[in-house]
DNA sequence: TTTCGTTATGTATTTATTTAAATAACGCCT
DNA sequence: AGGCGTTATTTAAATAAATACATAACGAAA
Protein backbone atom coordinates (compact mmCIF):
# COMPACT_ATOMS: atom_id res chain seq x y z
CA UNK A 1 0.00 0.00 0.00
CA UNK A 2 1.23 3.59 -0.97
CA UNK A 3 1.15 6.85 0.80
CA UNK A 4 1.41 10.38 0.35
CA UNK A 5 4.44 11.76 2.33
CA UNK A 6 6.23 15.20 2.06
CA UNK A 7 7.40 18.18 3.84
CA UNK A 8 6.55 21.92 3.70
CA UNK A 9 8.34 25.23 4.74
CA UNK A 10 8.23 28.85 4.68
CA UNK A 11 11.48 30.63 2.90
CA UNK A 12 13.09 34.11 2.82
CA UNK A 13 15.33 35.34 0.59
CA UNK A 14 18.13 33.67 2.16
CA UNK A 15 16.39 30.33 2.03
CA UNK A 16 14.73 28.28 4.98
CA UNK A 17 13.02 30.60 7.18
CA UNK A 18 10.69 28.20 9.22
CA UNK A 19 10.34 24.42 8.64
CA UNK A 20 9.26 21.70 11.19
CA UNK A 21 12.69 21.14 13.07
CA UNK A 22 12.73 24.96 13.60
CA UNK A 23 9.59 24.90 15.17
CA UNK A 24 10.12 21.89 17.46
CA UNK A 25 13.57 23.89 18.47
CA UNK A 26 12.09 27.20 18.89
CA UNK A 27 9.38 25.00 21.49
CA UNK A 28 11.68 23.40 23.09
CA UNK A 29 14.25 26.60 24.02
CA UNK A 30 10.04 28.05 25.23
CA UNK A 31 10.10 24.95 28.08
CA UNK A 32 13.59 25.09 28.89
CA UNK A 33 14.69 29.15 28.55
CA UNK A 34 17.77 28.21 27.11
CA UNK A 35 19.36 27.02 23.67
CA UNK A 36 21.77 24.88 25.14
CA UNK A 37 19.20 22.60 27.09
CA UNK A 38 16.89 22.65 23.75
CA UNK A 39 19.77 21.21 21.74
CA UNK A 40 20.80 18.82 24.60
CA UNK A 41 16.96 17.37 25.11
CA UNK A 42 16.84 17.19 21.12
CA UNK A 43 20.13 15.59 20.77
CA UNK A 44 21.27 18.56 18.44
CA UNK A 45 24.38 20.25 18.80
CA UNK A 46 24.34 23.72 20.29
CA UNK A 47 25.89 24.82 17.14
CA UNK A 48 23.45 23.70 14.83
CA UNK A 49 20.72 24.69 17.32
CA UNK A 50 22.92 28.25 17.61
CA UNK A 51 22.46 28.40 13.45
CA UNK A 52 19.21 27.56 13.31
CA UNK A 53 18.04 30.20 15.86
CA UNK A 54 20.65 32.80 14.00
CA UNK A 55 19.09 32.22 10.79
CA UNK A 56 15.63 32.49 11.94
CA UNK A 57 16.49 35.45 13.43
CA UNK A 58 18.19 37.06 10.69
CA UNK A 59 14.95 36.45 8.28
CA UNK A 60 12.70 38.07 10.82
CA UNK A 61 11.11 41.40 11.02
CA UNK A 62 10.71 40.90 15.06
CA UNK A 63 12.80 38.68 16.37
CA UNK A 64 11.58 35.39 17.22
CA UNK A 65 13.39 34.67 19.98
CA UNK A 66 15.71 36.75 22.66
CA UNK A 67 18.69 35.45 24.18
CA UNK A 68 21.24 37.45 26.90
CA UNK A 69 24.41 36.15 28.10
CA UNK A 70 26.02 36.01 31.63
CA UNK A 71 23.83 37.26 34.64
CA UNK A 72 22.37 34.44 37.20
CA UNK A 73 22.32 30.97 35.71
CA UNK A 74 24.80 32.25 33.02
CA UNK A 75 21.84 33.83 30.68
CA UNK A 76 19.21 32.13 28.56
CA UNK A 77 17.27 32.39 26.02
CA UNK A 78 13.26 33.54 25.64
CA UNK A 79 10.76 32.33 22.67
CA UNK A 80 9.16 36.48 21.58
CA UNK A 81 5.32 36.99 21.48
CA UNK A 82 6.24 36.97 17.40
CA UNK A 83 7.93 33.47 18.10
CA UNK A 84 4.93 32.29 19.23
CA UNK A 85 2.59 33.31 16.55
CA UNK A 86 4.86 31.80 13.80
CA UNK A 87 4.50 28.51 15.56
CA UNK A 88 1.24 29.01 15.67
CA UNK A 89 0.53 29.86 11.90
CA UNK A 90 3.31 27.17 10.79
CA UNK A 91 1.78 24.19 12.51
CA UNK A 92 -1.67 25.50 10.92
CA UNK A 93 -0.02 25.69 7.62
CA UNK A 94 1.50 21.85 8.39
CA UNK A 95 -2.20 20.43 9.81
CA UNK A 96 -3.57 21.71 6.26
CA UNK A 97 -1.11 20.28 4.39
CA UNK A 98 -1.62 16.89 6.83
CA UNK A 99 -5.10 17.13 5.60
CA UNK A 100 -4.20 18.18 1.66
CA UNK A 101 -2.25 14.85 2.21
CA UNK A 102 -4.89 12.57 3.23
CA UNK A 103 -7.30 13.83 0.44
CA UNK A 104 -4.61 12.94 -1.95
CA UNK A 105 -4.05 9.83 -1.21
CA UNK A 106 -7.41 8.90 -1.58
CA UNK A 107 -7.08 9.71 -4.68
CA UNK A 108 -4.29 6.66 -5.77
CA UNK A 109 -4.90 3.86 -8.03
CA UNK A 110 -2.66 1.34 -7.47
CA UNK B 1 8.69 38.21 1.11
CA UNK B 2 7.96 34.93 2.39
CA UNK B 3 7.08 32.12 0.44
CA UNK B 4 5.64 28.37 0.68
CA UNK B 5 7.78 25.84 -0.33
CA UNK B 6 8.04 22.15 0.05
CA UNK B 7 8.20 18.51 -1.23
CA UNK B 8 5.72 16.01 -2.04
CA UNK B 9 6.42 11.95 -2.66
CA UNK B 10 4.86 8.77 -2.85
CA UNK B 11 6.12 6.03 -0.09
CA UNK B 12 5.73 2.45 -0.37
CA UNK B 13 6.60 0.10 2.83
CA UNK B 14 10.59 0.42 1.71
CA UNK B 15 10.62 4.16 1.92
CA UNK B 16 10.22 6.58 -1.71
CA UNK B 17 8.82 4.96 -4.35
CA UNK B 18 7.86 8.14 -6.49
CA UNK B 19 9.28 12.01 -6.24
CA UNK B 20 10.28 14.87 -8.68
CA UNK B 21 13.30 13.46 -9.39
CA UNK B 22 12.01 10.27 -9.62
CA UNK B 23 9.72 11.20 -12.66
CA UNK B 24 12.63 13.43 -14.25
CA UNK B 25 14.90 10.86 -14.39
CA UNK B 26 12.35 8.23 -15.64
CA UNK B 27 11.51 10.94 -18.75
CA UNK B 28 15.06 11.06 -19.43
CA UNK B 29 14.83 7.58 -20.03
CA UNK B 30 12.00 7.53 -22.26
CA UNK B 31 13.62 10.52 -24.06
CA UNK B 32 16.98 8.96 -24.38
CA UNK B 33 16.00 5.09 -24.32
CA UNK B 34 18.98 4.38 -21.68
CA UNK B 35 19.37 5.09 -18.02
CA UNK B 36 23.33 6.08 -18.94
CA UNK B 37 22.34 8.59 -21.35
CA UNK B 38 19.49 9.93 -19.13
CA UNK B 39 21.89 10.12 -15.78
CA UNK B 40 24.19 12.01 -18.49
CA UNK B 41 22.11 14.37 -19.17
CA UNK B 42 21.07 15.12 -15.64
CA UNK B 43 24.60 15.59 -14.73
CA UNK B 44 23.79 12.16 -12.48
CA UNK B 45 26.04 9.80 -11.45
CA UNK B 46 24.97 6.06 -13.59
CA UNK B 47 24.87 4.45 -10.11
CA UNK B 48 22.79 6.82 -8.50
CA UNK B 49 19.96 6.67 -11.90
CA UNK B 50 20.13 2.66 -11.66
CA UNK B 51 19.32 2.42 -7.93
CA UNK B 52 16.33 4.74 -8.05
CA UNK B 53 14.89 2.70 -10.99
CA UNK B 54 16.06 -0.39 -8.67
CA UNK B 55 14.08 1.17 -6.37
CA UNK B 56 11.41 2.13 -7.90
CA UNK B 57 10.88 -1.20 -10.11
CA UNK B 58 11.25 -3.29 -6.58
CA UNK B 59 8.58 -1.44 -5.22
CA UNK B 60 6.15 -1.51 -8.04
CA UNK B 61 3.41 -4.21 -8.83
CA UNK B 62 4.29 -3.88 -12.36
CA UNK B 63 7.54 -2.44 -13.81
CA UNK B 64 7.99 1.46 -14.43
CA UNK B 65 10.37 0.77 -17.24
CA UNK B 66 11.80 -2.66 -19.15
CA UNK B 67 16.11 -3.31 -19.26
CA UNK B 68 17.68 -5.26 -21.96
CA UNK B 69 21.76 -5.64 -21.89
CA UNK B 70 23.38 -6.56 -24.96
CA UNK B 71 22.49 -6.76 -28.33
CA UNK B 72 22.14 -4.06 -31.24
CA UNK B 73 23.81 -0.90 -29.41
CA UNK B 74 24.52 -2.44 -26.06
CA UNK B 75 20.83 -2.40 -24.68
CA UNK B 76 18.80 0.22 -23.69
CA UNK B 77 15.63 1.07 -21.03
CA UNK B 78 12.31 1.54 -21.95
CA UNK B 79 9.30 2.99 -19.99
CA UNK B 80 6.40 0.88 -19.62
CA UNK B 81 2.77 1.94 -20.25
CA UNK B 82 2.25 1.87 -15.93
CA UNK B 83 5.82 3.85 -15.89
CA UNK B 84 3.83 6.49 -17.85
CA UNK B 85 0.61 6.14 -16.06
CA UNK B 86 2.77 6.94 -12.78
CA UNK B 87 4.35 9.69 -14.67
CA UNK B 88 1.11 11.39 -15.26
CA UNK B 89 -0.51 10.49 -11.80
CA UNK B 90 2.66 11.73 -9.83
CA UNK B 91 2.21 14.79 -11.97
CA UNK B 92 -1.26 15.73 -11.49
CA UNK B 93 -0.55 15.53 -7.41
CA UNK B 94 2.44 17.72 -7.88
CA UNK B 95 0.09 20.01 -9.75
CA UNK B 96 -2.21 19.94 -6.88
CA UNK B 97 0.51 21.09 -4.52
CA UNK B 98 1.52 23.93 -5.98
CA UNK B 99 -2.01 24.77 -6.13
CA UNK B 100 -2.27 24.18 -2.59
CA UNK B 101 0.94 26.17 -1.56
CA UNK B 102 -0.32 29.15 -3.92
CA UNK B 103 -3.74 28.83 -1.36
CA UNK B 104 -1.94 28.70 1.45
CA UNK B 105 0.65 31.38 0.47
CA UNK B 106 -2.09 34.04 0.67
CA UNK B 107 -2.44 33.19 4.19
CA UNK B 108 0.55 34.60 5.29
CA UNK B 109 0.52 37.27 7.28
CA UNK B 110 3.99 38.96 8.17
C1' DT C 1 37.22 39.42 42.27
C1' DT C 2 35.99 34.80 41.61
C1' DT C 3 32.45 31.55 40.19
C1' DC C 4 28.88 29.97 37.29
C1' DG C 5 26.26 28.55 33.09
C1' DT C 6 24.98 30.57 29.15
C1' DT C 7 25.78 32.61 24.42
C1' DA C 8 29.11 33.01 20.65
C1' DT C 9 32.66 31.43 17.37
C1' DG C 10 36.66 29.17 15.21
C1' DT C 11 38.85 24.88 14.15
C1' DA C 12 39.37 19.96 13.92
C1' DT C 13 37.34 15.52 13.67
C1' DT C 14 34.09 12.34 12.42
C1' DT C 15 30.29 10.62 9.90
C1' DA C 16 27.33 10.35 5.95
C1' DT C 17 26.50 10.88 1.23
C1' DT C 18 27.77 11.17 -3.43
C1' DT C 19 30.65 10.46 -7.20
C1' DA C 20 34.37 8.22 -9.81
C1' DA C 21 36.70 4.37 -11.62
C1' DA C 22 37.28 -0.35 -12.74
C1' DT C 23 35.38 -4.65 -14.26
C1' DA C 24 32.16 -8.26 -15.79
C1' DA C 25 28.02 -9.92 -18.26
C1' DC C 26 25.09 -9.49 -21.98
C1' DG C 27 23.76 -10.38 -26.91
C1' DC C 28 23.41 -8.61 -31.66
C1' DC C 29 26.20 -7.64 -35.55
C1' DT C 30 29.96 -7.82 -38.84
C1' DA D 1 35.41 -14.91 -32.80
C1' DG D 2 35.75 -9.97 -31.81
C1' DG D 3 33.69 -5.32 -31.28
C1' DC D 4 30.33 -2.41 -29.43
C1' DG D 5 27.53 0.13 -25.89
C1' DT D 6 24.55 -0.91 -22.49
C1' DT D 7 23.28 -2.87 -17.86
C1' DA D 8 25.08 -4.43 -13.38
C1' DT D 9 28.21 -4.36 -9.35
C1' DT D 10 32.22 -3.69 -6.37
C1' DT D 11 35.58 -0.80 -4.42
C1' DA D 12 38.02 3.52 -3.88
C1' DA D 13 37.94 8.45 -3.74
C1' DA D 14 35.99 12.80 -3.09
C1' DT D 15 32.68 15.86 -1.30
C1' DA D 16 29.34 17.44 1.98
C1' DA D 17 27.32 17.67 6.43
C1' DA D 18 27.18 17.10 11.15
C1' DT D 19 29.45 16.77 15.40
C1' DA D 20 33.00 17.45 18.86
C1' DC D 21 36.27 20.26 21.08
C1' DA D 22 38.35 24.43 22.68
C1' DT D 23 38.03 29.07 24.01
C1' DA D 24 36.28 33.75 24.84
C1' DA D 25 32.69 37.13 26.31
C1' DC D 26 29.08 38.12 29.25
C1' DG D 27 27.07 39.78 33.74
C1' DA D 28 24.68 38.73 38.16
C1' DA D 29 25.68 36.94 42.64
C1' DA D 30 28.40 35.41 46.43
Amino acid sequence: MYKINGSIWIEGERGAFIGSGRVVLLENIKKSGSISEAAKSMKMSYRQAWELIDSMNKQSQKPLVEKTSGGAGGGGTIVTKEGERVIKLFKELQNNFRKFNETQSKKLTF
